[in-house]
DNA sequence: GGCCTTTGGTAATCACAATTTTCACAAACT
DNA sequence: AGTTTGTGAAAATTGTGATTACCAAAGGCC
């Protein structure tokens, strides 16, 4: 049944339109919006009939959730390979090498960032559950490497959870105005603001909070983080 | 032209079915999503034809649009009139109030965060527009109250942009976590994160970036603070 | 109290895009 | 070379939902 055709096997030239069609629907998602993209156009683009579309896709929300997945894989995939180049450094270069390569690789193609942060939002309820879980997937990332700085006495002893959700946020947030502004916001700032409120949100001493005026100018995060770790009321 | 009908004059008729029609699509927008609800269905729900409704509304996205501007509106509302309340207050107090208030309202109601931050974006370019223009806004605001901050000396001279931006991704992003987690999040918790989060991300000396280990345990931020003020690259 | 105006609901129309099906062709195995 | 089968383009169909148009009824005006 699997007959080699045009010198190429059928699986290859399946596998060639598949990856047409995802690179059609990055453009034309981006570009026109995922609401107004007809599925006709995205074949069109691609070189692919419809009914090849059918056989390698369910439906426009197929596209976009791969693409959307392999946008963020292709990041973690980045960020693990880096973090494991630098398995043996202290926990703050991790956290901004950690910070930098995810930058680097979504700032690379302003769509990616477009794709992820805006058109794939509120479409439909698979699409927000797989938006959850790759936040929670970097939410864990983040957290992991805030508590080994924890465990090199850099930053207090707590839970980070929450924590790197908001840094998570945060990320998405500054990332969706970059590829909405004009003129462009500069990468390397938006970079560093990151960097900034990242080691800032994981060095911060505990009791921020309750303190009126400024804590940090009366005891350094040494004694917070002590503070945290014996009399904190979270988890660990 | 204009008559009373029903003892009522036609124009409180109007407003009452505009209203009615808003109410009904914010529930069916955050449950059954904005792109699946159908006219109809928000017409049938608020008692309305479809006839008035293309009196009140030009379509689907109108509403939408409509009710994404009231709920940041009222937020801000809150917010303004409560930083009145505490006009001459310390600026860290103003910046915490300006966000327990902002939290406290738009957790009121989960359905206010799940239309504005997920079901609105990703729309049409026009509310993508709208949406840059309440970032701005609320980062205006945040950036305010930072440079109110250090002016007071608590924090650095910078420029407090893209802090700002930021911060309102933070926000942003807690507020889309809390509205979708099964079990929900405290609020609390939620509002305590975000307090701590914009606290730190404001206090920050503005070397952090280039110190390596960490600044904090080093010197305050006062010192900090009176270098950015005199070596600052970035504009005030 | 009858007439005229405004209103609201229903029903028909209209448009558009997703999905399927058909048809023709080209490539390989025998 | 013929037959079989995968392949691609295009057309047809279907379904769905937005928009409009019409009709009935109710409310005030003279």
């Amino acid at each position: 049944m699997a007959r080699t055709y045009g010198g190429v096997a059928p699986e290859q030239r399946r596998a060639d339109r598949r990856q047409r069609l995802l690179t059609a629907g990055l453009e034309l998602f981006t570009s026109t919006g995922f609401r107004h993209t007809k599925i006709t156009e995205v074949c069109a683009r691609a070189g692919v009939s419809t009914r090849n579309f059918y056989e390698e896709f369910t439906g426009k929300e197929d596209v976009l959730r791969t693409l959307h997945d392999q946008i963020n894989s292709l990041a973690l995939a980045h960020v693990t390979a880096e973090l494991d180049k630098v398995a043996d450094a202290d926990a703050m270069t991790r956290i901004a090498t950690l910070l930098d390569v995810f930058i680097a690789t979504v700032t690379a193609d302003p769509r990616m960032p477009r794709l992820t942060y805006v058109e794939a939002v509120g479409v439909s309820a698979e699409l927000e559950a797989q938006h959850q879980v790759w936040v929670d997937r970097w939410a864990n990332f983040i957290a992991a490497e805030a508590s080994r700085a924890a465990e090199h006495g850099v930053a207090p002893v707590r839970d980070y959870r929450l924590t790197a959700i908001a840094l998570v946020g945060a990320g998405t947030g500054l990332l969706r105005e970059w590829q909405a502004h004009d003129p462009p916001l500069p990468v390397e700032e938006v970079g560093g603001e990151l960097r900034a409120m990242m080691l800032a949100a994981i060095m911060r001493p505990e009791k921020i909070l309750e303190t009126p005026g400024n804590p940090w100018a009366r005891s350094g995060v040494e004694e917070s983080s002590r503070a945290g770790a014996q009399g904190g009321t979270r988890r660990t």
